[in-house]
Order: C-alpha cells, then structure tokens, then sequence
DNA sequence: TCTGGTGTTGACCAATCGGTCAGGATGTTT
DNA sequence: AAACATCCTGACCGATTGGTCAACACCAGA
C-alpha cells in the first residue's frame, strides 16, 4: 500500500491569491529560469529539475503548467522569435541609409543587452544545427532578410552606400551584436569587468556604428 | 552466476595492427567523434553512447582510451586553444596595420572554416559561461589581446588609422569571422545553399578586410 | 611455449532523466 | 454547504546516464 505523507508546510500558491494570479506568475517564473538554463546547457542538457529548483517549484509542477520537456523549450523559442520579428519591421528606400543602418545596429543591441539568455538560448539552438528553428530560418527569417536586402541595394545603385553585398552585411552586425551576449563570458574574462555598464554598452554601439557605417561608405547622418 | 557470451565476430582492432597504431586510430576516431557531439549538444548534453557510436566502438573502449567524459572534453578544449594561440603569433608597429588586419581576419576565417567544429566547441563553452575556460580567458588570453591592443593604439598614433578602442575592434573581427562556423544553420538556412564553397569564403574574406579596413580609417595595402 | 602488457567488451551499478498519476488542498460558484 | 474546477506534489516508472570491473583476445619478447 501507498503511503502518503502529509503535504509540506509551505505551499507554492500563496494564501489569498486567485487562481489566474497563481498561474500568471509560476508560469512567469518557470519561464524565466526555463530559459537560462537552456540557454547555458542546450536543449539536452537542460533537466526539469534543475528548471524546477531554480523556479522554486517540485518538479511534477513545471510539468502540470508546461506539459513536456520539448513543449516549454519551444515556447521559448517561439517568445524569442517575436522579438526578433519586431526589429526594424517597416524600412523604405526613401528612408536615410545612416539613420536605419544606425537604428538597426542598436536595436540589435539592445536586444541582446535586454534578453540575453534569450539571445543565448537562440545561439545554442542555432549551435546545434537548429533542429526546432529550421522551418523559420528557410522561411520567415529568409524573407525578411531578402527584403532588406533589396533595400540595401537600391542604396547602393543611387549612390548613397557602397555596393557591398547586403546579405553579409546583415550577418556582420548580426554577429557584433550577438557577440556580447553569447560570448559574455569571453568579453568579461579578457576586459577584466564584472559586467558591462549602460555606458560601455553605449560605447560599443557607437563603435560599432561608425566602423560599419564608414566601411560601407554611408555617409552618417546629419544632425 | 554470471554468464558471459563469447566475444562478436568483428573486433575493433584490425588483424596484423601493431599495438602503438591501434592506440592512434582510436584515439583519432574518438576525438572527432566526440568533437562532434560536444559542439552541438555542450558538455552535459554529450553522451557517451552517442560518441562511441558515432566513432564506431562499445561505449568502454571510449572510457578505456579516454579515462572519463571531463578529461576527454579537456582535451578537446586544450586542442582547440593551441590552434587560437597559433593566430598571429608574433605582430610588430613596425609591420603594415593593412597588411596585419587583412591577415588576421584571413587566419580567423580559415580556423573557422578547417575546424568548424571546434570552433562550435569553444562557443558552446563560452556560451555555457566558459566553466572549463575561465583561467585561459583571463589569463593567456587576456594577455595577447592586450599586447594586440597596444599595437592597434600605437598605429592609431602614427596616424595610420582611426583612434577606435582596439579591444572592441578585435571583438569585431573573431565575432564576425566566428559567426560563419556557430552559425553556419542560419547562414545555410537564409542563403538556401547547401554548403559554402571555398569561392564563398574567399568572397566573405574580402568583404570583412574591405568593409573592417575603410571602417577604421586603414589605408589599403599597396599591390 | 610461457609470460606480461595492451586492447576489447558485455554485464553491472547507483544516480538521474522525462514523464505519469493518484489523491489531497484550495478557491470559486451555486 | 455542497459541487466543481484548478492547483499541488510525493511516489513511482522505464530508460539512460557516466563509470567500474572481470574475463577474454591478441601480440611481443623471452
């Protein structure tokens, strides 16, 4: 016969609290430590335990509120993946070159400044031949890409920036950019720094700005 | 009692081998197999069965060459540190800042693209918060980016190119060359090709030098 | 032919994995 | 207060994990 112990002293849902406020913040939380655990481990090496514990929850709970393994890894994923869409989501070519490269060079940025165990968790997907994300890089990802693309040549053919081609362009400051949050560890490690300030994240983005915008040749804007 | 079968037909040895060859061949066999598998799942999520199998042996002929999942891994990472450290070993002010930058790119394009995946090995271990590279981080190789460092200011002195912070700039360079191996899913993924060819390579090479080269204010080399 | 070192491997182990489930606790509605 | 839905969680399961070990195969030198 099963024997059943009496529930522990401190329960997970706090007295008083309504149903739908419960469920708010657990989910919250698991996603939260969900995703810095993937994001250090990979998909493989992530346990629920580990999730669980840093969630502050029994192991059964993470499971009761996401229902499998591979379910909260896609959410995430899917979470991570509206961000990228919003960035830079309407350009012109009648739009100033410098303002938008500038623009794109930052938001990138703070992308990976505001979620950068998003941005880790994307970059170990991608890492590990991107077994969930290769229907949005063949697809989604590749139109937008494409797009802004033609916009950067229709740039370059009225003279306004160098023809460079603008596929790789967009990689390069793709990988600028990711780089301070992926490789935090490196950067931290060879500068010495506890971690990166609002001003140092500035700073960069500023450097960054002018090597690329000068490289390409695209006069900076005008103040 | 335990009941032992007798030994499969086919041994991993091969008839007529030496001893001191079969110790080679395996050894090969299981650090690329086990490159492999740590680049694309990190550290905990390896598994030895997948390495034995990916390198053709049972799962203790693993264990008997290599001692322990933690050692094979170090020496792995110890493999991949001695290919960085042979990057542009030794660099003087009195050398072309052109010449120089143009060759660091290149040599940091062809790591990439001669050990892709130990290039995703390194980044799953920064990415995971470099638990086994934390003493080379801040030490050997803290110390040669700072000696680059001085270089690149020395130059910028001289008036041989623009006053940018040299450390920002290397990021830039090992990130934008590191991209085309970490992420090499996503660029295949966008570009739609199957693979890059060396034609490609050689194309993204000369769009890096170009672009990085003009950003900072470096004149080219003369032909 | 004997002996010792090297290579080989299936059986086995404790620990951990993702996932299920029963059954109790709590909040909301009637 | 009764009925109902949601929330909570320890016990449990089969599979897999890294690692050990004893038994065996094979080659070298004596």
């Amino acid at each position: 016969m099963t024997q059943w112990k009496t529930p522990s002293g401190r329960s997970v849902r706090e007295k008083g609290e309504t149903n739908g406020m419960t469920r708010e913040r657990n989910e919250r939380e698991i996603l939260a430590a969900a995703e810095r655990v993937f994001a250090r481990h990979g998909y493989r090496g992530a346990s629920l335990q580990d999730i669980a514990e840093q969630a502050g929850l029994p192991k059964s709970n993470v499971l009761y509120y996401m229902g499998s393994k591979r379910g909260l890894y896609v959410r995430l994923l899917e979470r991570m993946m509206e961000r990228w869409n919003a960035l830079l989501d309407d350009i012109s070519v009648e739009d100033d070159p410098a303002e938008v490269l500038e623009a794109f060079i930052r938001s990138k940025m703070q992308l990976s400044r505001r979620h950068p165990e998003g941005s880790r968790l994307f970059a170990a997907e991608i890492l590990g031949g991107a077994p969930f994300l290769q229907d949005y890089l063949r697809g989604g990802l590749r139109d937008w890409v494409q797009a802004r693309a033609r916009i950067f040549e229709q740039w370059a053919e009225r003279g306004l920036m160098d023809p460079v081609d603008p596929v790789w362009l967009i990689f390069l400051i793709w990988s600028a950019t990711q780089h301070y949050a992926d490789f935090e560890a490196q950067v931290l490690g060879i500068t010495g720094k506890e971690e990166l300030s609002d001003a140092d994240v500035e700073r960069i983005t500023a450097f960054l700005t002018q090597v690329i915008l000068k490289g390409c040749g695209v006069r900076p804007r005008e103040a």
